[in-house]
Parts: structure tokens; sequence; C-alpha cells
DNA sequence: AACTTCATTTTCGGGCCTCGAAGAAATTCG
DNA sequence: CGAATTTCTTCGAGGCCCGAAAATGAAGTT
């Protein structure tokens, strides 16, 4: 059942896999510091670094800036990622555009490529030839990089099939159905690794704001849909053990108002985007929804909100409403301390934070440990891009270089 | 931040660990047979073990029944636990009766005392001084265990307090307030360990029926609470890390029926005994809930349902619903293979499951991975007690015996 | 009765990893 | 220039695991 025999060599991977993350969240360190953060012996340390130093994972840094108080002794050497020791390639797909990125070992952006998305996109080309062909101009753009290209992660919205290699359903028209994942695997010959928006927008808030860092936070997507990614206590957890959730398409009425997923009474459907728009026009709540709201048109709403419109502030009170008792239904399952609204849906918290409060109130868990603390992060985007690539970065740290074998084995590279 | 170093020292701990682990979910066995299991080899097994036999954490069993085929070859000599190498007191706290066990380290029952408890019991003795008090009587029945009885573990209802002393909240009157799991440590000198009695049925159930052991489950159980406990992929996940949830007091409807916790619209008031009672009477919801529904009340009001009757029915109609919408809301965040219905609620499962199927069609995750199945199992005591002496021993291997000091340092006890 | 067969268990030597202590290196301060 | 100070490296000891070989114990065979 459990092979989970401890030997010296999970113990090298362990220990080299504690440096590396350091080194990932701390940035170039001594290697004193390094010891002292990860609790190994000097020793150990530096017969570590040394295999990673002739593997050419790591570098030792000339800058020696020595910006700390105490000038005396010897002078620390930083050590930092080798900037080209691999390459992974980060594609982000959104409702309305592809953003392909091409990033380096130590997480400095090398080249970007946007392409917009539109509803016939998938109709025209399928999935896994859109996908590989961006893949390919990022090579081809930058033929260094190519040679040590590792990983692809692809950050999507919708339910993940369960091997992970497509999606089952997708808000992005086209994308579901065909294992574009697994596609693009055979294609390129690298690992390509499937995640939920919501679940990075989780991972990527801890790297952004060092005070919830190590906090339960529930991170809250509105816009033109509703999401939800869990990180509590630094772990990630939820469905499939990836952390995100259907939170836009739990039920929040039963037979209620209709969903772009085709079915009724969603939280989406009253708190995304266009299910504002229908609450606040008296469009009846059964009417199909709008395939797109321009985003002028949602800040529109929210100023005529904001200056009092009663109709609008309907809408608001109604999102907030559903917002609210979606959360409170959550946190008989979780306990976050803090509640993360990102998305455009943000600017609007201010409207949705009485009813969402009012919800809070009447559920006995915010009764008897109180209101969770709720916040809100205009930009999406940047947690996203963040996310997605701490989440590969790391996964290569400990994946790949973590686990190879140690000693004379160098590794070299024209 | 993290100290998560591994060495020789772990690694034995690991080791060790797995080993008594694999006893604990497999029974006595031969050192080959462990090897096999633990994917560790025979030579490590080998020292292993002759250092927890030194220790007297494990004996030979003279047993060598061979009953399997084959009947060649050197007769394996199976260990198992030596029984005597330590002791836990379980305490199972209930609505009307508490129930304290002594089961030896082998998880054979030793000794088991059950009190009645009424709503008047902690206005007349402090929980503290209860649990004190059963515990000595424990001890002074079995005085050979007394010497080497190495934890308290308690079975409760309701919200934990943040450091686990005591319970924030429970339905059981008096409990809630004293933080009795630190004063009974006080008194005892022992560690004491507090468990939600829902995260012990998900424990208890994986232990209970193989077939589900690795899957992925929902219990929940349905009686005079409502209340879930998640295990998925043999992790126990959900609030505080507890695997609890506080599924029963999640809402329902907003503003709903009126709770035994005092909020209104939790799920607990529709689908426990008394809700449902309220329901078929015809009673108004806002009507405080009944103290306590008799047994044999509740199985005359399944049978009047069973038989046809039309207020019955509705009452088992509106309980389904809570249950399902609740299990759909709980889909969005989770995603169980399998929900198991246990406590006196399993056995009308079958007038629960239309409507608990139908709120379960409407919602997005169960159109596209297909319904959950659903079972029952009438029976929650068993689950309950099993997980709390599972969840207590297997504490017990990891925690203490697994980290040991190998070699010569023999513990000896007169 | 001695020998073969076979499965289980133990012993032995090699390898790997961490650690503490002592030594080497690189600066600043007096 | 030498003392002080901080960082880094080297070295031997101690642990643990593993594979291979040897020992053990029982049943079948000659």
């Amino acid at each position: 059942m459990t092979r989970n025999v401890s030997d010296s060599d999970s113990v090298r991977r362990q220990n080299r896999g504690l440096i590396l993350s350091a080194l990932r969240s701390g940035g170039p360190q001594s290697r004193t510091g390094l010891a002292g953060v990860t609790g190994l012996s000097h020793a150990s340390v530096t017969a570590i670094m040394q295999d990673l130093l002739a593997q050419r994972i790591v570098e030792e840094l000339t800058s020696s800036e020595r910006t700390d108080g105490r000038m005396r002794g010897r002078p620390a050497t930083l050590v930092g990622f080798h900037r080209g020791a691999a390459y992974v390639a980060l594609l982000e797909v959104d409702v309305n555009r592809l953003r392909a990125s091409l990033v380096d070992y130590s997480g400095v952006l090398v080249d970007r490529i946007e392409t917009a998305i539109s509803p016939s996109t998938f109709a025209q080309t399928t999935p896994s030839e859109f996908f590989t062909l961006h893949l390919e101009s990022l090579r081809e753009r930058t033929p260094q990089a190519a040679q040590t290209l590792r990983r692809v992660a692809i950050s999507v919205q919708g339910i993940l099939s369960s091997d992970s290699s497509g999606l089952k359903w997708s808000p992005i028209a086209g994308l579901a159905g065909s294992s574009f994942a697994h596609d693009l695997a055979e294609n390129s010959g690298l690992p390509v690794s499937l995640y939920k928006r919501g679940r990075l927008l989780a991972e990527g808030t801890r790297w952004l704001d060092p005070a919830l860092h190590d906090s339960s936070v529930a991170t809250v997507f509105v816009g033109s849909t509703v999401a939800m990614g869990l990180s509590l206590h630094g772990h990630i957890t939820g469905r499939s053990e990836g952390g995100a959730t259907e939170f836009g398409h739990m039920n929040h009425v039963p037979n209620g108002a209709l969903c772009r997923c085709g079915m009724r009474g969603c939280i989406e459907a009253y708190a995304a985007d266009y299910g504002i728009l229908r609450t606040s026009y008296s469009v009846p709540e059964t009417t199909p929804p709008a395939p797109a709201v321009p985003a002028q048109q949602f800040e529109a709403l929210i100023q005529r909100a904001e200056a009092g419109d009663r109709d609008a502030t309907h809408g608001f009170n109604l999102a907030g409403r559903a917002i609210g008792y979606g959360l409170s239904r959550m946190l008989a399952m979780f306990d976050p301390t803090h509640i993360l609204i990102v998305g455009p849906g943000a600017r609007a918290l201010d409207l949705f934070r009485p009813e969402i409060e009012a919800a809070l109130s009447s559920s006995l868990v915010c009764n008897i440990n109180g209101l969770p603390k709720i916040l809100a992060h205009p930009d999406e985007r940047e947690p996203i891009f963040r996310g997605l690539m701490m989440k590969t970065l790391s996964a290569l740290d400990q994946t790949d270089f973590a686990a190879l074998e140690s000693g004379s084995s160098v590794q070299r590279r024209a």
C-alpha cells in the first residue's frame, strides 16, 4: 500500500529541497543564512551547495553589496538560482485572451505573447493546435531557452477531467472536451500541468501579500465568473486536492436564476457581472445570460450604484447576498481567517459588504468565532501569473532538481 | 520558518512508523510480510524489529498456525503488538451518555464504564470533575494499566476552541465554556486529545469497511443532530485541519426553521429528528425544538412514512431536501465518490434518497461527474469508537513509539 | 538417518548522509 | 601588521539502509 520508505536518498532529496525552497522564497542568500533558515548545519549546507553549484542549478553572486550593518568578518558570498538552469512556459487562458510567458529558473520574465480569444477561436483551431503553436513561438523567439525548457503550465477555468489531461467543462467556448494537455505534452515532449485559475489565485496571494502568507485565506474572484481558492495555513486544500472549488456554481437558491453553466440558482448567476447586470435591468432571471460584459459597462453600473441608483444597488445587494450565503456555507467546512475579494468585483466590495456580513452573521460559526476579515484586491492578473509561476518553479525545484543524484555526476551543457 | 530537516533520526522514525502502521492495519505479520508491505529490505525490518522487541513494543507470537497452503520452508514467526506496552482511555460523550473505555495497545477492550448524562449533569458537576472521576475509576479497576496509561482521547460534539482545550459551543448542555481537556490533562498528567464526533465517524468508517478505506467518503450522521466528516483518499480534511465540518449548521434556507443552536435555517433544523418531527406534525418552524426525541418515537415516524402517511412523508422529504442541497453545496468544495449516511436516520435512507438525488442533480458538478454513491450504515456507535481508538493508537505509534531511541537503551519495567 | 528443497531470518560489509569540531579564508579595526 | 570577527570548508564519527551471503528451521526424499 504505502511505499514511503525513507533512506539516504530521500534524506538528500528532502534537504536539497529545503534549501531550494528557502532560496525560492527568500531570494539569494549566504550559506550561513540558509543554514539558519533551514535548520541544517553549515557543513551540510556546504556539501549540498557544492553539488548544486557543480550541477549548475545555483550560482554564486559576486555582488557582495554588504548592505547589512555589521561590516566586520569575512563577507558572505550570496548564492542564487542559476537563471539558465531551466525555463518554463506559462499559458494563462482567459475568456478573451491567451497570455503565453517564458520565465527563467530565477523567476524573471523573458518573453511574453498575448493573443485575443473569441468565442469562435476554438471552432477554427483545436485547443491542442492553438497551444502548441504558441509554445513553438516562444521557443523560436528565445532559442537558448528552447534547449532547457522543462515544463509547461496552463491556467484554465472549468472542471478538470479526472486525469487532468483536459477539461470536462469550461466557460471558455470550445475548450472543454479535448485532452489538450495530453496532446501538448506529446507534441512538445514536455510535462504539461493544468491548474484551475481559482487555485492559482489562492497560491498567488500567498506570495503577494506577506501578511497573508501563513494565515488562512479564501480568495474569491468576482468578475465574469465567480471562483474561489483556499489556502489554509500555507497548505492548499479543496476539490481533488487541487485547492480550487466550484464556488461559483455552488447552489444559492434552488431553481433560481439561470447560470451560464446551464444550471439554475448558482452563485455566479447572481454575483458574476452578467448576473448583476441582469438583476439591475430587471431582466427575468431565466433569460439566457449575456456572453460577455464589457469592462466599462460593469464599471458604469458600479458608479450608478455608488451614486445611489435603486436598481443598480439592488443588483449588487442580491450579488452580495449570494456571495455571503455561499461563504457562510463554505465556512461550515473551512475556517479561513481572511476573505480576499479579487477581480473587477473587488472595486465594488463596499456595495457587497453589508449583505455579505449580514449573511455571515446568520451562521453559527461566525456567531461563535466572529466574522472573518474581508479584504479586496482589485488586480487579479498579477496573483494568477505569480501563482502559476511559483507553483511551477517550486514543482521544478522539488521534483526535478532536488532529486538529482549527487557526487561527481556533473551534468554539462554547451 | 520550516524546520523539516531530515537526518538519520527522522529516517529511523519514519521507517519504524511505517512498520508500526503496517502492523496496526494488517494485524500480526511475519517479518517477510512486513518487508513486502512497507517496501523496506528484510535486513532493515530485522534490525528495526530487534529494537522494537527489546523495547517491548512488539512481541513474537508463538502461534505459527500455518493456515496458508504452502507447508514447506521455515515457518514464519508472527510479530504483533505487545498488549501491555501501553493503554489508552477513550471517552465518548453523547447527549445522553458517557462511555469510558480502557483499551490496550493491541486494540483490545479491557474495561468499559457507561454513565447516563442528563441536561442537568454538568450543572451539578463540572465537566472537568466529571471526566477526571471516570478516568480515576478506569485506573482503579485495572491497576496494572494505570502504570502504562499513555493517553486520553475524548469524542465530543460541538465547536472546538482554538487551542482544543475545550468547546466553544456544544449541543450537550453545560459542556461548552470550560477548558476541561486542559484540566483533565493537568489532573491526570496525561496528554488529552479532543476529537469531533463527525471526524471520528469519517475515520471509523475507513477502518470499518475495507472497500471505503482508500476512496473518498463523506460520512453524514443523521439523528439527534446532523454532522459530517470527510475522508479523502485516506486523508482527513476539513475545518481546522480536523476533518470535521459544521455541516449540520450549514445554512439551508435564509431565515428558515429555528435550530437548536439558536440560528435559523440550519440543515439540522430540517433534517435532525426534532426537525423532521416538527415538520411532520405541522408545528410552526419557529417553535423552539424539543430537547430530545425518544428513539421509538422517531422509529414510529419512519414507519408511518413508509406506510404512506402524507405528513410524515412530507417531513422526510424536507429533510432529504435539506441534506441534498447541503451535500450539493459541499460538493462544490470536495469531491467524495461515496456518501455514507449513518445513525438513526440511516434507517430512513429510502425516504430521503429521492429528494437528495433530485437536489444533487441540480448541481453542475454532479451533472458532469455523475452522482456519488449514497450508502447507509445504521450503526454509528461502532465507527465512532473504532475511529477514536484507531486515531489514538496510531498517534501513539507515531508520536511515542516510532521516535524512541534505538540501540541498547532498553526500557525495563517490573 | 542423512540429504535436498525451500522459505524465513540474521549477519556482514559497503555506501550515503548529517553533524560537531577544528581549521582555513576573507575582511575590518586598532 | 596583528587581533578580532564572521564565513566557509574539511575531516572523522555515528546512523541508517541495502544487497549478498550465511544461518535457521521445517518438510519432503532417498
